[in-house]
RNA sequence: CGCGGGGUGGAGCAGUGGUAGCUCGUCGGGCUCAUAACCCGAAGGUCGUCGGUUCGAAUCCGUCCCCCGCAACCA
């Protein structure tokens, strides 16, 4: 195992704060993240804002500001955001920042060394009501959707192109190579379908607007999207200033990214690095979207969550554990409200939380809060035995959808222990025990329950990082790692069955997970008429 | 015939040749340590359609139908 990790969320599309869709992509990059670091890896995480979008400046305007006052105002408040859901981010980029304005220019200057980059014709139908060149799929009717009653334009736009179609057999072959540069698998058949078809060079260059980073060598152009956005991967990790950090951290373990801008990461990226003469990232990871009831979250739709009710409802722990339970990381998963409360009372409170409590409320009332060691405990009877191999298999389950980033996956292993330690309580009731006079006995079995919440807190902690920690206070344990995650033993000695080897005393039980119930005006309806009950 | 993904009990999903599983929900039972929580059992599916291969198909092949996404900045 490498001793350092890097890995990048795709910048994101300015606005005045994130919505719950681009949170789940920053928290489940940070959940990888924090479980890199507790395998003690030195790990490096970026995430930030992509500025130079054509919004910005019209808006600006609109706002009677100007382009770097707003994406100022909105970088704090997405940084904010960003603090409050605990995202463990090394650095937060932002398109504009010097370090990084100079490392797409050193891009596109080694790109035009390289002889990929020459002066073309950009063609295509133009709306005047927002300035923008309409694809085929954008236009309805002839007519851009949100301006009928404008004609479109054909315009044609000297410009300056990438020579991606050079790339063609490079691409083929790292592909061939390395199938894992890009996952999951339904994706990169997507990709290597585009392959096939052919490759089409691509304009990174504009016109006519202020607001962006100065092409090299024609001050009257702007370094358009690809060169500008995807080089903050680079920047993250000290290009071109730093040569230390860059030499330790690239090329990036892995960039998370959205299913939508596969392109972009698997074709185009690849080949501009190629083109610039610098190592590949190891590989492209695309998440599906979180859908709401079926549709794609939009603010048109009228149907986004939003996450400050989704934090009132389940807690910032919550809502990270249930937008990463809920939502295959793979592919697109659907969420109602109605099943984010069933799921979080059912897991959360219900299951997990509930265990500690039962498990700290007993050691209290049986054992006057001392939990025995576990020494001699596991040959005694079958079901001790069983626990712990359900906890060392679960583990196994764990690392091995970590290592694939199927974050759900890693947590239906870990509620598969909570259930095994919720039954063992039932098929050993240490109540009965208790009033049998079997103290010996009711602190074993004790012991058991709380090493399975031991565990089940380091499983956890990439996840619900806050809850993790608590789990841990109140079950009297000190946190061997900091706040990020970082500083303790290697994760899997912390998942060892006794890894403490003594007993201890256990602290008090508050719940970890309060349940929630659903707001009022969006209660289903299917409650509202009851026959024959009376009242 | 553009490309990719998907269509499995009420809901969400797993399952790539050999008795169809899981979570939630529903119903019944048990327990009382615990956040009215926990545990056990039951009902419920001709696995989108039609056809083929096979001793045997949700699983392989072919037809058709339906849903979602897809290249210039809306995860």
């Amino acid at each position: 195992m490498d001793d350092r990790y890097y890995l990048t969320t795709a910048i994101f599309y300015p606005s005045p704060a994130p919505p719950l869709h681009s949170l789940f992509e920053a928290i489940g990059a940070d959940a990888i993240a924090r479980y890199h670091r507790l395998l003690g890896q030195e790990t490096r995480f970026l995430t930030g804002m992509d500025e130079h979008s054509a919004q910005v400046e019209p808006l600006a305007a609109e706002h009677g500001t100007d382009p770097q006052a707003l994406v100022d105002e909105w970088a704090a408040s997405w940084r904010d955001a960003f603090d409050r859901f605990a995202i463990s981010y090394d650095r937060f980029i932002r398109t504009s920042d010097p370090d990084h304005v100079r490392a797409s220019i050193e891009m596109v200057e080694r790109a035009q060394a390289s002889g990929d980059i020459y002066e073309g014709t950009y063609a295509g139908w133009y709306c005047p009501g927002d300035n923008e060149f309409k694809t085929d799929a954008q236009i309805v009717d002839g007519r851009c959707p949100d301006h009928p009653t404008l004609e479109l334009q054909w315009l044609e736009e000297r410009n300056y192109f990438f020579a991606l179609s050079r790339y063609q057999e490079r691409l083929e072959r790292l592909f061939a190579e390395n199938p894992s540069f890009c996952e999951p698998e339904h994706f990169r058949n997507e990709v290597l379908g585009w392959l096939k078809e052919g490759l089409r060079d691509f304009s990174i260059s504009r016109s006519g607007v202020g607001w962006g980073i100065p092409f090299p060598g024609d001050p009257t152009h702007r370094i358009y999207v690809w060169f500008d956005a995807l080089t903050n991967y680079l920047t993250g990790a000290g290009f071109p200033d730093d040569p230390t950090l860059f030499e330790r951290f690239w090329p990036a373990d892995l960039h998370v990214i959205g299913k939508n801008i596969t392109r972009f990461h698997c074709l185009y990226w690849p080949a501009m690095l190629m083109s610039a003469g610098l190592p590949l990232p190891r590989q492209v990871f695309a998440h599906g979207f979180m859908l709401l009831r079926g549709e794609k979250m939009s603010k048109t739709r009228g149907n986004v969550l939003d996450p400050a009710q989704a934090v009132e409802l389940f807690g910032l722990d919550g809502i990270r554990y249930l937008v990463l339970r809920e939502i295959p990381f793979d592919r697109d998963g659907d969420v109602t409200l109605e099943g984010l409360v069933r799921r979080y009372n059912a897991d959360l409170a219900n299951d997990l939380g509930n265990l500690l409590n039962r498990t700290i409320s007993m050691a209290h009332r049986y054992l006057g809060g001392r939990l025995p060691a576990l020494a001699g405990v596991d040959a005694e009877a079958g079901a001790d035995a069983e626990v712990r191999a359900t906890a060392v298999a679960a583990a196994e389950q764990y690392h091995a959808a970590m290592g694939r980033h199927h974050l759900d996956e890693a947590l239906v292993a870990l509620m598969g222990l909570v259930r095994a330690a919720n039954g063992y309580a039932e098929s050993q009731a240490p109540w009965a025990l208790h009033k049998a006079g079997e103290t010996e006995r009711v602190g074993q079995v004790l012991a058991v329950m709380g090493e399975a919440c031991r565990i089940l807190g380091h499983l956890m902690a990439p996840f619900t990082p806050a809850a993790a920690a608590e789990l841990h206070r109140q079950l009297g344990l000190p946190a061997p790692y900091d706040a990020r995650g970082a500083g303790g033993p290697p994760l899997p000695e912390m998942l060892a069955w006794g890894a403490t080897g003594d007993g201890w005393t256990v602290g008090s039980a508050t719940p970890l997970f309060p349940r929630t119930e659903l707001p009022a005006e969006d209660a289903p309806v299917t409650a509202a008429a009851e026959p024959g009950t009376g009242g």
